[in-house]
This record gives structure tokens, C-alpha cells and sequence, in this order.
DNA sequence: TGTTAGCACTCAAAAGAAAAGAGTGCTAAT
DNA sequence: ATTAGCACTCTTTTCTTTTGAGTGCTAACA
């Protein structure tokens, strides 16, 4: 308990238990509950005194001269903090919940997402994993008709992409046999980053006639495997509605739209994911946060990783008021999920 | 105007203006308002005796003794069904927006709901068409490794499908081109609907020794084809927020909840597809509309035809007091964009 | 006979006033 | 250092009053 200077242990006591408080009522909390609620016992005049003091160092909030305290920002992230610390693991019965449909990526994530919101009451985000460090395991191109060959891309993980290419030329099975058989003896086993200029002028000259269609085919490999905008699966938006602080004030109205437009919500991943720190749990109280729709939420994140430096986002986005201790317990159990689900489908 | 035989001319004169200036404001229109909205020139006190006479055949309906009058749901329904007469046909600039990223059929309906959410601002939805009766063009199964096969399936139209089977037996090249051949020897050109039990046994009889795979395959592609859940993609759903007849009451949580849940829409897809009268625009107003979270709202719905009657739906959900004409119209322009669309495509 | 002016009446919504209640800060006693 | 006590503050709730839009009805009018 010893992680803050600034307050003694019966100050970080009352802090502790007025937020606690407030994450179950939701309502200011006065000295008198306080003094009823916690072990040490102290009359509402001590406490009061004492919360007079939290005050003044700014890790609780007067929403008006005659009301309880609610907790600020400074006082949730030292919360916050403190739980970190005690770093919790403990497996839950999501496994079954999760493998049961595990079938395409796009399947799991859009589960993971809704078991997250299930579990938790909050408004839940997944984001697909980043495929630059992928390898390719081998193309199939397919000739649809005269001028279209339909490229079937499968990587490691069995994830498979596909992309329909129009061709100039005319095409003909040897064409094809030929283009399928260039692509796939350079290609597998390497990642979309490896895949740099100088190979592309190399597959164009051996393909002579055909470096054309081979230019247009990498190019739609490549757009395909990294589209412009990140996937991101989300599920329980409607949560919000659940806590009056955010109904209320329209702040609702904006989360759900960001939800719905997916957008912003790429602001989150991309920030989750510069952090060094990866791996690990974030969360963004308040103002912290990179959308400035959710100024008035708490956004928790989470990395999970597929092998190879693939990475992806988990978030959470609820009241400040937020079940830290839950949200936390329960990204991590699902974090790890996910790392085993992928690691064993490769 | 001679379409209904209760009312006479004055009084479907007086209800239209009922009807139109409380879609503006959605407010309860008085007889002062009407008698100065309308050109027919009439005193208030004269309008007041027609509303009352309105009132009593169930076409308006005061909200409390001393307010103004809304339209009935029986008000609206005759107000649609004169608009419906007059049918309009425009095209707008929508067609550019539309070509823009048409590139595969997700997207494209996506982007159709993003338009028509954006041009209308109400809530909207596209259903991908059901695949029943468009037929196969060829199927690619690449082996993955010894027990896994890929298996893409491209249609009419080019819309592609993947699916991963996997199997008992140990794949080789051979197999493999075998499996292949017998596939696209027989398939090609059938529909789902064509592919019956007969048929089935007479490739797995052929096939000999590799008859399980077959199955195995076939199954896999009658599922991915014909998914349990029907697709629906939706745009817009933060607009119900616009409308305060709805916010208020709730009810807009609820709609914003059927549109993530995504499962109550299709009840709104089935039953328009079950109606005789496809490739027109339906209405539902109030009870009339089959999910029962939109009890407070209007739904307008549209059919797009792909060749070989694989069709899907596009809708639109918002207060009752929807601007119906503008919505119609906009509606029918995009239905026919989709049908070109898809038609040039294929 | 259909239309209109006028007026009393109704009722929801807005504004205002009063009461209740929760919680604080400060002082004085322990 | 802790606490009981009390005056004070400010929100919330409740009740009352006022306002105003809109009606229905009657009587006058063309």
C-alpha cells in the first residue's frame, strides 16, 4: 500500500472506500456513509476532516458546496494504479463460450467482443490484428472469365483473403497455370513487409509477358491484406445506456455513434498499440482518452498478439465509475484466450 | 384525389395539411395553424368543426382535451397510400457515390445503407440477397495441409465465398486434383436449390474411395452459401436520436438496440420478401411494422432483385411523421441503382 | 345552409414558492 | 487528535400559480 507519498494510510483508506462507494451507487458519497462503511472506526466529523484534505490535493470532487464527494480523474487513476499492481489471474469458464464457433477470424472476434460485453456490462471493441508481419502460406489464382482471375490469399493462421483482379490482357489456362506457379515458388513464407520493391521488379521480369498482370496482382495482395481502414468488431454499445451519468448527458448519444461509425475507435487501437508497454492492461480515465467523445468514460485496453509481432486491440469503454477490478480480471482471461486460440490454429 | 370515399375533397384537403405541417414540427397542429397553412381560405372556427368530423372517422387524434391534433395511424396510412399512387421516378447525383468503391458485395451494400442513412437521415438497413437460386461458377479446393482443404466458391455476379474443411483422410496432390475435377465437372451452372440429395449420392459415388471428402465438401459449401443468420448492414442508427417523439420515450435505446442486435431485423427482411408484392415499397406505420420495439415508428421497405430472383431487402426506420415522399422516392432510386449494379457486374 | 366571430372553458407546460434533506464547515468540549 | 453539535448551504422534491394554445359551442351573418 505504500505506493503514494503524498497520503498517509488512513487518507488512501477513505479514498479507497469513497470510490468503491461511488462505483456501486453512482451517487456523491457523504462523510457519514464513510465513517458507517469502512473498518477504521472514525466519527463523519474525522472523515470529514480528512476528505477536506483529499479535496485540497485534488483526488476528490465537490459537485456542489453541500454534497458528497465524488472521485476525480487523479483520484481514479490512483485507483487504478494500486489494482494494477496486485496483478490478478484467474481462469474463468469463457473458454467453452469462446472456442464453441471459433470457425473464421472474423467469427472470433465479433464473439470475443460480444463475450466481453456479456461478461462485463460495458461497451466492448475488438480490432483485427495487424497483418504486415504475416507470411503468406501459399495464392491460388482462379480464372473467372477473359479478363478477371480471382486471387485467393491464405496465410498463416489460415487466414484467407480474396480479391477479384481485372487484367488488361486476354488471359488463357497456360497464362494462369504459369502466374500461379511464379507466385507461389517466391512468395510463401514471407510477410507482407519482405514483399518490397525490389522483389516485385524481380517476379516482373521472370513473369516477360505477363509482368503486368503479376504488377497488378501484388498490388491487390497487398490492398487486400492491408486495407486502408483497420476491422474493428464491436458489440454492447447499448450498454451505455445502463449508467444515467452517461445517458443523461448525451454523452451516450456520442459513444454509440462512435461505435457506429468506427472511425474514432481506430484512434484507440492505433494509441493502444504504440504504447511500449504492450501486452499489458491500459486504461484511460476521463480527459486520458484519445476520443474526445468519451471524455466523460473510461476506456480500458488490452494487446493481444499473434505470433510473429501480429497485434490487436481489446477495449473496454464504460462509466468512470467503472468495475476496474472486473474489466481488468476479465480482459486478461480473454486476453489470453485469444493468444491460445490463434497460436493453435497456426 | 378520388381515392377515398369517406372524405370529401375539403377534408383530405384539411387532413393532408394536418398531416404535412406536423411532420415539419412535430408538434399537434391547431385550426389556426391549418386555417392560415392551407390556400383553401377558411376560418379556424371552420376548420375546427372539419377536424372534429376528422376526429371522429379516426384520421386524427387529439393528444388531450385542449391541444392540437396528430395524424392517426390510420391518418398516415391513407396519406402514404396517396402518395404510393403518384409514382415518382428521378434519379439523383446518388449514382456516382454509389460506383465509387463497388467492389465486393459486402461493401457495396454497405456503402448503399451509408447512403441512404446519409440522404434520408433516418435508420437504415440492406440485406444481402439470399444466394437460394444463383448458380455456381466454379469451385477451387486447394489443400492447406494433409488434413485441411480451402475451398472457394465463386458465383454468378462474382461473389465469392471461402470456407475450411477439414478431413479425416490424408490429402495429396492427387486427391486433389481429382476432387477438383469431379466437382467442376457437375456444378458448375446449378443453383443451391438444384443440388439435391440424388445428386449428391452420384458424386460421392464417383468419387469412390474419396466420397466422405465430397460430403464433407458439399456440406461446407451449402452452409456458407446459405448462412443460418441472413447478413444485414445497417447505417444510420444514431440518427433516431434526431427525432425527440423517440428519444424521449426510450424507444430509441430500443431501436438502437435491435439494429446491434441485428437478430429482429431479419423479421422485418422475411416478411417483406414473403409479401406477393415485390420490387414496390412497402410501408408499415406503427402496429404495423413486425418488430415490436418499433411500435412508435414508421418502416419503409424496398426489394432489390438480383437476376434468378435472389433478392434482398433495403429498409428505412424513423418516427412516424417520416418525410414519406422524400424517402420513396429516394428509396426507388436506389433500388434501381443496386439492380444495375448487379446486373452490369454479372 | 354553410361560414365565421366571439367567448368561456380545459389542460399541459412553464414558472415560482415552499419544504425537505443531505451534507458540509466550524466551534467547543472531551 | 477526535468528536458532538449546530448553523448554514444548496439541491431536490413537491405543491401552487400562471400562462397560453386550442377547443367546443352559440349566435350572428351572407
Amino acid at each position: 500500500m505504500e505506493l503514494n507519498h503524498e497520503l498517509d494510510d488512513r487518507k488512501l483508506k477513505i479514498l479507497q472506500a469513497v470510490i468503491k462507494n461511488y462505483l456501486e451507487t453512482g451517487e456523491p458519497v457523504g462523510s457519514r456513509t464513510i465513517s458507517k462503511y469502512t473498518d477504521l472506526n472514525l466519527s463523519s466529523a474525522t472523515i470529514r476532516n480528512e476528505m477536506a484534505d483529499l479535496e485540497d490535493l485534488g483526488y476528490i470532487i465537490q459537485p456542489h458546496t453541500s454534497a458528497g464527494r465524488i472521485p476525480s480523474d487523479k483520484g481514479y487513476r490512483l485507483y487504478v494504479d494500486m489494482l494494477m499492481a496486485e496483478k490478478e489471474q484467474e481462469v474463468i469458464e469463457m473458454r467453452e463460450q469462446m472456442l464453441e464457433k471459433a470457425d473464421k477470424m472474423d467469427k472470433i472476434l465479433k464473439q470475443a467482443a460480444k463475450v466481453l460485453a456479456v461478461n462485463t456490462n460495458y461497451a466492448t471493441m475488438v480490432s483485427a490484428p495487424n497483418m504486415n508481419r504475416n507470411k503468406l502460406k501459399f495464392i491460388q489464382l482462379s480464372q473467372v472469365d477473359e479478363h478477371q482471375i480471382i486471387a485467393v490469399i491464405v496465410m498463416e493462421g489460415n487466414i484467407i483473403k480474396n480479391k477479384i483482379v481485372t487484367v488488361e490482357e486476354t488471359l488463357n489456362n497456360e497464362i494462369m497455370l504459369k502466374l500461379n506457379m511464379l507466385l507461389n515458388t517466391s512468395l510463401p513464407g514471407m510477410s507482407i513487409e519482405e514483399i518490397n520493391l525490389g522483389m516485385i521488379a524481380a517476379l516482373k521480369e521472370q513473369a516477360g509477358a505477363q509482368a503486368e498482370i503479376i504488377g497488378d496482382v501484388l498490388n491487390a495482395i497487398g490492398s487486400t491484406i492491408q486495407p486502408e481502414d483497420l476491422e474493428i468488431y464491436t458489440s454492447g454499445a447499448t450498454n451505455v445506456f445502463k449508467y444515467p451519468e452517461l445517458s443523461d448527458n448525451h454523452s451516450a448519444q456520442e459513444i454509440i455513434n462512435a461505435f457506429e461509425e468506427k472511425q474514432m475507435l481506430q484512434e484507440i487501437v492505433t494509441q493502444t498499440l504504440s504504447k511500449d508497454d504492450n501486452h499489458g492492461i491500459q486504461v484511460y480515465i476521463g480527459n486520458e482518452t484519445p476520443v474526445q467523445s468519451m471524455k466523460d468514460c473510461s476506456v480500458v485496453t488490452a494487446t493481444y498478439e499473434l505470433g510473429e509481432g501480429m497485434q490487436g486491440t481489446i477495449g473496454i469503454i464504460g462509466p468512470k465509475r467503472m468495475d476496474y477490478e472486473h474489466v481488468m480480471k476479465t480482459l486478461k482471461t480473454l486476453m489470453t484466450e485469444l493468444d491460445e486460440i490463434f497460436h493453435k490454429e497456426e
